[in-house]
DNA sequence: CAGTGGTCTAGACCACGAC
DNA sequence: TCGTGGTCTAGACCACTGT
């Protein structure tokens, strides 16, 4: 193997080492899934050190573009098929066929959901969503925090929190909220639903969000809050999602008057 | 300093150290803005190498919570002043009032907008956007390439294509589309625009968005694609636009039936 | 077992920024 | 000039995966 760097470039070894492995994998030498060559024969192949190797490949591991088993090796990201939102999902169509916005996507995509309840009951909200809420910073709101998953493989979290005064007593408060999920509910009890405001960001998974949903590195998540307008414009419930960003992209409709 | 770590841990003393950095971080002992110790001091207080220390630092740095500058040194990450678009930033009365929805944000933020116009001319467009607009991969396509700055610092890049037909010959080809932006123009010239749709990702910026958007490593971009949609369902525009995720929060408003 | 990546060390020289 | 981070080397030992 001679296929040497230029030692004398600005750019620095590492730098260089990643950017042939990238345009590989761009160019399609490198197959998605395919196996990159192992350390030590990187460093015979560029007759650099170990850590100038690793270095390279750090930076394809925090762009998205390899991930990286022990003792097997690093490979072509592959990545998986992205499901679509629709703009619709909070129809109330959906929710007077029963089916909740997670089910019926995952439905409409052939997957199998799993939906994990990880804690209801009461609590206190967060003080940016105590805020939308219109609550106290102490006061006892509803809490459902759950994990989603499709096919097995956690796709987001989720926490709901609601106003103690709406939800106490009501099915809102069980684990398992009933057909069409809190927003059929909410309007059983007579709170008419007049629309939704979702803020989407993005951001670097902070490393216990990592672990839920099992982010290989180099992956950001999305994160959604999204509000539920009741007809005096009183927000009935807040809904905190973080989204694994590889596996989603949000689909919205705006108007144009 | 004898600040030591477990040793015996099972957790990597690279860890360790961004483990106690970080919720010095989190809990306000380094302050957004204020330097953390050198690297060579952070070897004396828990006596590591420096390749561990080094290696802690770059756990923070994709983590996006610590910037680095040569020769002067590491710094708790300032998060900046968020800024929010409205779910109706496309609406007519703003294009009626001259604003286009760039211009008319930064107004609202009271930054100083600049757009830099790229390159203004006919090209093809990538296969996805090409089927978007429902023209050929290889059909020739009015491309419109700017990047937006606040305040002198780039937030977005933006690439708009048109259908030839539609634009060629129009103030749309031109670099500088008037009041309102092109999508006056469009309106101007008969076409009426009836909703707007956008979808939403993220992901790890590419090397050439990371140079273009001057961003720190550990900040993710948003990818957003919009399609301009005319009263026979006909798409009049597609733009794919590339914002620097720290610097954004969607909003978007959704009907509940 | 051999081959892979994960972690760590000790040292070297370079490039940038502030004084 | 001096202190900072940036790059690189050569080697060591550990942990995981497969045969």
């Amino acid at each position: 193997m001679a296929d040497r760097l230029d030692r004398r470039s600005d750019r620095p070894a590492y730098h260089q080492i990643a950017d042939r492995l990238r345009s590989d994998i761009s160019e399609g030498v490198l197959e998605p899934g395919s196996k990159i060559p192992s350390e030590r024969s990187l460093m015979d192949r560029y007759e650099a050190a170990r850590g100038t190797v690793r270095q390279a490949l750090a930076v394809l591991r925090t762009e998205g573009l390899i991930e990286v088993h022990h003792g097997k090796g690093a490979f072509v990201r592959d990545r998986p098929p992205i499901r679509r939102l629709a703009h619709d999902r909070f129809a109330r169509r959906h929710r007077e066929a029963g089916r909740a916005a997670f089910l019926a996507e995952m439905e409409s995509e052939d997957r199998k959901p799993t939906v994990e309840v990880e804690y209801v009951g009461p609590d206190t909200a967060p003080s940016d969503i105590a805020k939308i809420l219109g609550v106290k910073a102490s006061a006892k709101v509803l809490v459902r925090r759950r994990r989603y998953l499709a096919d097995g493989h956690p796709v987001e979290i989720a926490t709901s929190y609601l106003p103690w005064s709406v939800a106490s007593g009501t099915p809102i408060a069980e684990e398992d909220t009933g057909p069409g999920g809190i927003y059929a509910r909410l309007e059983d009890l007579g709170h008419t639903l007049v629309s939704f405001t979702e803020e989407v960001s993005a951001r670097m998974p902070h490393p216990q969000e990592s672990r839920a949903l099992d982010l290989p590195a180099g992956v950001p998540i999305m994160r959604v809050v999204r509000r539920a307008v009741g007809e005096d414009g009183a927000v009935l419930e807040v809904c905190d999602t973080i989204k694994a960003a590889d596996r989603y992209i949000l689909s919205y409709k705006l108007p144009a008057d």
